[in-house]
RNA sequence: GCGCCUUUAGCUCAGUCGGUAGAGCAGCGGACUUUUAAUCCGUUGGUCCCGGGUUCGAGUCCCGGAGGGCGCACCA
């Protein structure tokens, strides 16, 4: 049908373009194709024909498939082929004599990496494999472009991320998990607004970006000639929806931060925020637990255990708890006490003894004494609870104890999950927090947002108690779907450009 | 930002001591009416990431650069 043109990427392409333009010629253009009639997926069909026995075929009414063909097995006047839609894999098998000479001619320009509709019935093959008997075709798109290797698909972890859709079509591990994703956010959302929440959306760009410790983006508005920044976490303009009168307010939305990348962070990331008027941290707890062990449930089809690795995940409920400081102490054996973690001189020596930098900040000290003790230990789901007041500038303090806050860590697989708390709503106390950051910024935390000083004031006209959650849904579905890297959950991971 | 590793055919990978580039798959031609990464016969295909250098000669050694991965640092 065409010359010999070799085989380097330019020349495949080529003899694919041959054959395209072969089936233009004799009126064939697949590329005129608007729609398909499917009626059936691979996955139902095969569920739907499993009590078919040997080589018996199924009666009854046409099915119609689409997909794309990964795979073309020709044995002379017969060819076995397998098919891909978005539910799995169907193997196809056509006849020549039941086709006629020219239709199963067509085949010779169909190949690997086209889109395909197919009418037939299913049976078993003499090997046992449940397959749809092709009794008629449509080429519905050609596949200019060859696809990776059949058996090893595409290994090249850059081309994967910048070359995504190859790397779904190929792996189709990457499809589920991404499938995955999508209905682990669905479910999440469903969960949420059976519990009588508001999703809402704020702006991604702000003046000041504020609500967690993080460098923004930095950006410009033209029409106000204005810099501004992007947003590194929701919670302050939730909470102003709070002291609306919203009362049950969520929102899953994109956070930008301008800092590392690695195998746990990507520049830009899915965060659920979540409050609630009137619940305190225990009531943030209960429905934290009850919506990750619903997540589980539903991703292992309803086990309460994940398999990570080597690792099993357990979450039967009520996941285990443990205090900041005592854990801390516990995994010191009661070296680091709460007298001397408390103490900013005190977590110095700490982080010393344990060989850590130098931290600019008391808070700095604690997180990094933190993460080197306790965060380790936190394999099974973990409630981390009162936090002190120093790390947390937006939580309010335990009635009796102001040196701690009611707030909790969810941990899983040393990884935090959840941080909740119980929403600081006193204005003056907040306006003191604030001022001590404007203090830490002095000293050194670049990482320490400035203040936002209308927040204050929307405190001023009184916001309920309140109970606020945040949880980072792409940490979430990596351990709901065993990845260990984010940036595979995520479809398209900022990759350098190229020079 | 620092360190280690990595980049060879469309894909997955070999490439020894520095001697002028290989395999499998894909492609192309042929055989084959129940295959399973089908098989069998034949066959084409290279900016060895880029730029310098050493050398009679560089995929290989040296210097510089780019992309990527991992670790550290940073960071929820």
């Amino acid at each position: 049908m065409h010359d010999d043109l070799g085989k380097s990427e330019a020349a495949l392409i080529a003899a694919r373009r041959d054959d395209l333009a072969a089936l233009r010629s004799c009126g064939r253009d697949p590329f005129v194709q608007v729609r398909y009639s499917v009626d059936a997926s691979a996955a139902d069909v095969l569920a739907q024909s499993a009590y078919l026995g040997p080589e018996e075929r199924a009666a009854g009414r046409t099915l119609h498939l689409a997909g794309r063909l990964m795979l073309k097995r020709t044995m002379g006047k017969t060819i076995f082929a397998d098919l891909h839609d978005r539910t799995g894999r169907i193997q196809l098998y056509l006849r020549k004599d039941e086709l006629g000479e020219e239709r199963f001619a067509d085949w010779k320009a169909i190949e690997r990496g086209d889109l395909l509709g197919v009418a037939g019935f299913m049976f078993r093959s003499k090997l046992g494999e449940l397959t749809l008997h092709v009794t008629e075709f449509t080429l519905l798109a050609k596949a200019l472009r060859p696809l990776p290797d059949k058996w090893h698909g595409l290994q090249d972890v850059e081309k994967r991320y910048r070359l995504r859709y190859v790397d779904l079509i190929v792996n189709p591990q990457v499809l589920q998990t991404m499938m995955a994703r999508s209905r682990i956010l669905a479910e999440t959302r469903r969960f949420i607004d059976g519990h009588g929440f508001y999703e809402v959306e704020t702006p991604t760009l702000l003046h000041v970006a504020g609500g967690a410790s993080a460098r923004p983006f930095l950006t410009h508005v033209n029409a106000l000639d204005q810099e501004l920044q992007l947003r590194i976490a929701t919670e302050l303009n939730l909470k102003r929806l709070i002291v609306g009168g919203m009362e049950r307010v969520y929102e899953i939305g994109r956070i930008f931060r301008n800092e590392g990348i690695d195998t746990t962070h990507n520049p830009e990331f899915t965060m659920l925020e979540l409050y609630a008027a009137y619940w305190n941290v225990d009531d943030m707890r209960e429905f934290n637990e009850a919506l990750i062990a619903h997540l589980v449930e539903m991703v292992t089809g309803g086990a309460d255990e994940l398999r990570l690795g080597e690792k099993s995940i357990s979450f039967r409920r009520p996941f285990a708890r443990i205090g900041y400081l005592e854990g801390i102490a516990r995994y010191s054996d009661g070296r680091f006490t709460r007298e001397r973690l408390l103490d900013p001189v005190g977590a110095a020596a700490v982080a010393a003894e344990l060989g850590l930098p130098t931290s600019p900040t008391h808070g700095h000290a604690l997180d990094k004494i933190f993460e080197a003790v306790l965060e380790p230990h936190l394999l099974q789901p973990t409630f981390v609870t009162d936090y002190p007041a120093v790390i947390s500038p937006l939580a309010k303090r335990k009635a009796g104890d102001p040196e701690l806050v009611d707030r909790y860590e969810l941990f899983c697989a040393s990884m935090e999950v959840s941080n909740a708390f119980t929403e600081l709503n006193d204005p003056d106390d907040q306006r003191a927090r604030f001022e001590a950051q404007v203090a830490e910024r002095a000293q050194g935390d670049t990482e320490i947002p400035e203040p936002d000083w209308d927040y204050v004031r929307a405190l001023e006209y009184g916001m309920p108690p309140t109970a606020g959650i945040g949880i980072g849904m792409d940490r979430l579905v990596m351990l709901l779907t065993g990845q260990v890297s984010v940036r595979d959950v995520i479809l398209f991971p900022l990759q350098r450009q190229h020079g």
